[in-house]
DNA sequence: CCGCATCCGGGGCGATACTG
DNA sequence: CAGTATCGCCCCGGATGCGG
């Protein structure tokens, strides 16, 4: 992209991130390792050529990196760097909110990814209450059901080969449509009875413990009335 | 801008406010409100009819609005609604991110404004410390200065009309090159005595408040190695 | 099959001129 | 002052090709 040349930060920012599907790229690269193919998939509709050099850009502005993963796999691979890695809360923080514009689940000439609820699980789930320390969830789908490990308190998301889990390890499996999901991620559904579609198995006190988790989150982080208020 | 016909919240935010300008459309609008002509001073190289069309779209987004002043304001003005608003932090956050881009200054060709050190402000003191709960703060520049203002807490950031500052009021006042003054707000200046050509001015208790102020921002927020860990 | 490079319309963008 | 109008140009989208 052409430089804006401004001396502010925001510019800067949108200097090397700001292009046309680069951010999309990330999202996919902070799901999982990807080769070239992997990333095409998660954008239709982008040119060869442009996705070339997107990523040409972005390995240069140090966000992504090319690297060759031990055998046997033969294709180069990319990642994000740690650099890459800090930008992940702003993209998060996008997210959550453009969450208004999800509400009324997909539209009929809308692409979908089932993986693309990880990002919105780590965008939605903020904070992990003190007696929520261990969990273990299944956001389970056809394809790339989800996995979200809460260990010490930490979260992480991964990306689960279908049927590859084994279901004694999991405390709660959640199934449904993609976008009830992700309203009781992003707490459009609350009530403490699985809604219609939605489907939540798990020992009674698992289960608790799982809302209780997702209720930690708030909208907040309002920016009061004023001017820079 | 082409939707990404993707449902995805990244994708779906990126359709709203990932045009080329937009964010730097919303970035003014936070500075003040601003008339058509305000806007265009702080895009230099934007055409006039391509930012005539973004404040449709934004406005048709609900992200920004239109409105008549109350005279003697003649000219209609400019807004950010709530929604608007409510992007600001996202924006705060990719100001953090993209601070290493601006260490070494302005590039010959850079544009300056001195009013968008106030976005950077508001980008780089994320925190109050209790006792810093009343305190006034000029940035000051030949043009433009920026007033920071605590009050019960509470930070509002206002640009000050050149000259209009009292400075009986003010508890600290910052003289300088603008990006020193931006190193001082994003903590690579912090050191305890004025740095070269960046000049201090208050009582002592004041500036001692005041950097604590400063220091009460920490880079963190880092995501961990593992994907979406 | 994967990772691109090339080619070719179409439209968004940059620059300027113009109008109420 | 607040836009609209016009015109190149280049970037983008879509298809194809091709070497590893």
């Amino acid at each position: 992209m052409r430089s804006y040349q401004q001396y502010c930060g925001l510019a800067r920012g949108l200097d090397v991130i700001g292009d046309r599907w680069s951010l999309l790229i990330i999202r996919e690269l902070a799901l999982r390792d990807c080769r070239y193919t992997d990333i095409r998939d998660g954008l239709p509709g982008i040119a060869s050529n442009l996705l070339a050099q997107r990523m040409r850009d972005l390995t240069a502005a140090g966000v992504a990196e090319r690297f060759d993963a031990p055998p046997p796999i033969a294709a180069p691979l990319y990642r994000l760097t740690r650099h890459g890695r800090d930008l992940l809360p702003t993209l998060f923080a996008l997210v959550r909110w453009a969450q208004p514009l999800m509400v009324g689940g997909p539209e009929p000439s809308d692409i979908e990814r089932n993986r693309w609820i990880a990002f919105a699980a780590r965008a939605f789930i903020t904070e992990i209450p003190v007696d929520v320390a261990e969990l273990t969830i299944l956001l389970d789908q056809p394809s790339e059901p989800v996995r979200l490990g809460i260990s010490n308190g930490i979260l992480t998301v991964t990306l689960h080969a279908a049927s590859e889990s084994n279901e004694k390890l999991l405390d709660v499996v959640v199934r449904g449509p993609l976008w009830y999901q992700l309203g009781l991620l992003s707490g459009e559904i609350s009530g403490t009875k699985p809604e219609g579609l939605l489907d939540i198995a798990g020992r009674r006190d698992a289960i608790r413990r799982f809302r209780k988790l997702l209720a930690a989150y708030r909208p907040g982080d309002r920016v009061r009335s004023g001017v820079l208020g």
